[in-house]
DNA sequence: TGGAGTCATATGGGCGTCAATGGATTCACA
DNA sequence: TGTGAATCCATTGACGCCCATATGACTCCA
């Protein structure tokens, strides 16, 4: 299997520490980086969360725009100075950040939720709203896209 | 890890110094520059700061300008004339100086905030303001991109 | 087919280490 | 000799690291 897929919900322990479900932690483990990438969704209140696989996604947007650039310093903040490394303890989990709780509307409950090269932490109510929508949309623009390789 | 990435918000104390963020110390040493090389932005009020890699970023973006034109002076001396070399105590801190304090606004508290190949230094207040505006605009510079497919 | 045993994951908590911070002492230079 | 800076030392509080326990799924055997 090569990316993040299907869905899992963790309890926060009293000091915040989350695990990351073991069939993501396999991912990254494969993947190489070492620790937990991530950063507050530019346009939902989730958390996208990766490792090298989403780093390089990343640096190949910011590879198109000249850097010293207003422009990419723009970008790179948005996705490099807002972002966090989480460390992952022995047993697989991380400390959620306040500022990544906070964007999120997280308190004791996640939900990591696969979306192929990265996956997203979610407070629960909100992820089963996203989730709704998301089916809706997706069912639309499936319908008039062309055919595309099904990436996993 | 190659660059720096995330952000951390450090104090100043009595005396004006600030210690820089342990992960990016870490960068700055193995980059091999010795001290911290930084300047005013130029379109924010913010303090642009780096090591080597910063410099070659330069160095790279003056020798696509002709020598000894009038734009090659220009650049030059508002990136190379207006820096400063920070020297790093032994605890990892810098004495910002009273041009880049003014600058940036800066009085008690800093926020570091990681761009990849430099890292910035802004007033808390400021940078929230900063972020969020660079998320909005990221946002928008993002997804009208063509989309790339072929992702890991 | 059912039950016991085994295993892996999720979870809880304690402790040591390191980074951030504050202060003091020494040093350089005017 | 005074002023500012650089180096050294001390404190503390967070976080990384380790060990212990619970819980549920799965296997294997009777």
């Amino acid at each position: 299997m090569h990316g993040f897929v299907s869905h899992y919900t963790n309890r926060l322990d009293s000091k915040g520490r989350v695990s990351i479900p073991a069939a993501f932690r396999a991912v990254l483990t494969r993947d190489g980086f070492d620790g937990l990438y991530c950063f507050p969704s530019l346009s939902q209140s989730a958390v996208d969360a990766g490792g090298n696989g989403l780093l390089n996604e990343i640096q190949s947007r910011l590879d198109g725009i000249q850097p010293l650039s207003p422009e990419h310093d723009l970008v790179s903040t948005a996705l490099f100075g807002i972002s966090e490394i989480l460390k992952v303890d022995g047993e697989g989990r991380v400390t959620l950040s306040d500022t990544i709780k906070a964007h999120a509307g997280i308190t004791d409950q996640v939900v990591f939720a696969g979306l192929g090269y990265k996956f997203q932490i979610w407070e629960p109510g909100r992820f089963a709203e996203h989730r709704a929508e998301a089916m809706r949309r997706a069912l639309g623009m499936l319908s008039d896209t062309p055919a595309r390789e099904g990436r996993a």
